[in-house]
DNA sequence: ACATATATGTTAACCGGTTAACATATTAAG
DNA sequence: CTTAATATGTTAACCGGTTAACATATATGT
């Protein structure tokens, strides 16, 4: 396949080199009829300027990268969604990394930066915050994470973690179980288990925690059913993502507990499937739509050398469903 | 922020331009000596090649585009996410791009192959298929879309639509709705229903069909609403996509009947979901690792134009759960 | 008639890395 | 000792588009 390039349009056209160069990028003094003949030319040839090379000169690729451990879980590509809407709108195309939650993968992601493939980077990133290969002036806005001065973007999760708890006491539950993922990670969004503890220990009300470091929904369902062996007196769950929600609901059912008669259950997202579920999940609410926006928005300031803010705390709310 | 090039390492370790360039790409003669000493020197000033700049060199960006409606989508997330671990696989990056099923998003996505920025695509393309800006020769694989000459991945949904429909006959069901998306499209998914129609027709069972061309939860649940409204002698839905097959499950909720007593349910596609909810969904599996695995090797195969099966057909298979 | 604004061309350097061609020096093999 | 293989340097062209500098030509206004 022949490459057009701009001297094929110049020729095609009659003129410079530079007369097209003016054209493509509206710059200089430039006649309509010239400008005609040059899009024309452009038309007949089918010609697209090779963008690879404007980046080149531009030392700008109009890429933004999106780093995230999965993007099949639902949370995050809802958010990637949202993400690529507003990179768009902006100019911008977004190029997408599952991290799995590794160190190497994450890094070799962010070095894209150096590399110039990418103007800069979202991301979720999880394992690399101690790794001083993050540096400050780095065109990278972090989501749930505040690492070294770099901006970030999260939800109000020690409020989401208040809110959640509180309901679940204000309708009445005795014991109350918290299931969240690995609070060993230094994450934002592991303040909404801080608030748990404390509210639950404030309040005096009866406790569990079940920490679990796994993620697949089945695995979560076995973490599930063990807790119910060994508590069975639960009557509240505050699950730490609507995934987890849903496995509980499943496991309720196994057991023939009816929901929200034997158990209140509180998720954590608000994601599309919250509302799906049998019965519908009662949630704290992250704006995952504003999260995208801002992240774009700040991520592009940032790139432009602006002033960005550096916390980003969005506020959450409870969406009252079925599940309480 | 200053950039490092192959100029300063050459001159911190001491040796020519083209001595670092043969380092780089592991060309021509090297003594280890050499090596080392510019390796360390890429180390001291952290040297990364501007890939921009090999990119245009070698006009190959190494960056995969994947068009799809929208990956906040369940099935396309999964279908994304395995996309990704495939390309990363072969060293290439992915660029995610939500069409929303719109002619101009997508026309403006595939320019990317001829700009340069990406070496070709993986499209779920819906509107475009009529549009003679895409040849047979352009580095793209489509999904569920047979284009003039273009190769294609899609899942055997006449097969799928026949297993489905057979199988709520064999377990009694005297009339069967089915409720897919829009028909006039041509793509090869509504080959499920299809098989649907033709089965119903040829065992003589009564059937009802509801197209409906929304996408989102809520719209669905009206539709299926309405549909038990008018045929309230339904006993067997086989759902278009397990997304439906949620909505039907809440409906029946609503109206009082139970699953699978009262009515049975066969979705389609097996998304992670279909396994969590209550009671977990009887579906068609289409095996979305496979779909992306083939398609990254197809659409490689074609980039290093090599010969392509055209037609990637893949085998389905029924997944026995609880609402059947 | 003259200064100024507008319109286009020519040329060359540049973005950062790659490569071919050629020169030269060292080392190893026969 | 000669030949060949190995190792590195120098130079210049190239990928495709951008831009600054300068030349030149026409049009416009006063």
């Amino acid at each position: 396949m022949l490459l057009t390039t701009i001297k094929d349009v110049a020729k095609e056209a009659g003129v410079a080199v530079a007369t097209v160069s003016r054209v493509l990028n509206n710059r200089g003094y430039l006649s309509d009829s010239t400008r005609k003949k040059v899009y024309e030319a452009m038309e007949r040839l089918n010609y697209k300027p090779n963008e690879i090379s404007r980046s080149l000169f531009r030392k700008k690729s109009n890429i933004l990268g999106v780093i995230v451990p999965s993007v099949s879980h639902p949370f995050f590509s809802e958010l990637v969604g949202h993400i690529e809407y507003f990179a768009y709108q902006a100019g911008y195309k977004v190029l997408i990394c599952n991290s799995y939650a590794d160190n190497g993968k994450e890094r070799e992601y962010l070095e894209m930066i150096s590399s110039n493939q990418v103007d800069g980077f979202i991301g979720a990133i999880y394992t690399s915050n101690s790794d001083d290969y993050i540096k400050p002036d780095m065109p990278l806005v972090t989501l749930d994470m505040n690492i070294n001065g770099l901006p970030y973007i999260t939800s109000d999760h020690y409020n989401g973690g208040e809110i959640a708890t509180n309901f679940l006491i204000d309708r009445g539950c005795k014991k109350i179980a918290h299931i969240c993922g690995d609070l060993e990670i230094d994450i934002l969004a592991n303040n909404r288990s801080k608030a748990f503890i404390n509210v639950t220990k404030k309040q005096n009300i009866n406790s569990v925690l079940e920490e679990s470091k796994l993620s697949r929904f089945d695995e979560y369902k076995k973490t599930v059913i063990k807790m119910f062996e060994e508590h069975p007196e639960i009557d509240g769950v505050f699950a730490s993502s609507d995934i987890i929600a849903a496995s509980v609901i499943h496991v309720a059912g196994l057991n023939g507990k009816s929901i929200p008669e034997d158990i209140k259950i509180v998720g954590y997202d608000d994601i599309d499937m919250a509302a799906m579920t049998v019965p519908p999940i009662t949630t704290i609410k992250q704006d995952i739509e504003k999260i995208g926006e801002l992240a774009v928005k700040t991520l592009l300031n940032k790139i432009e050398g602006k002033e960005v803010t550096l916390e980003n705390i969005l506020p959450v709310e409870l969406v009252e469903r079925e599940t309480t």
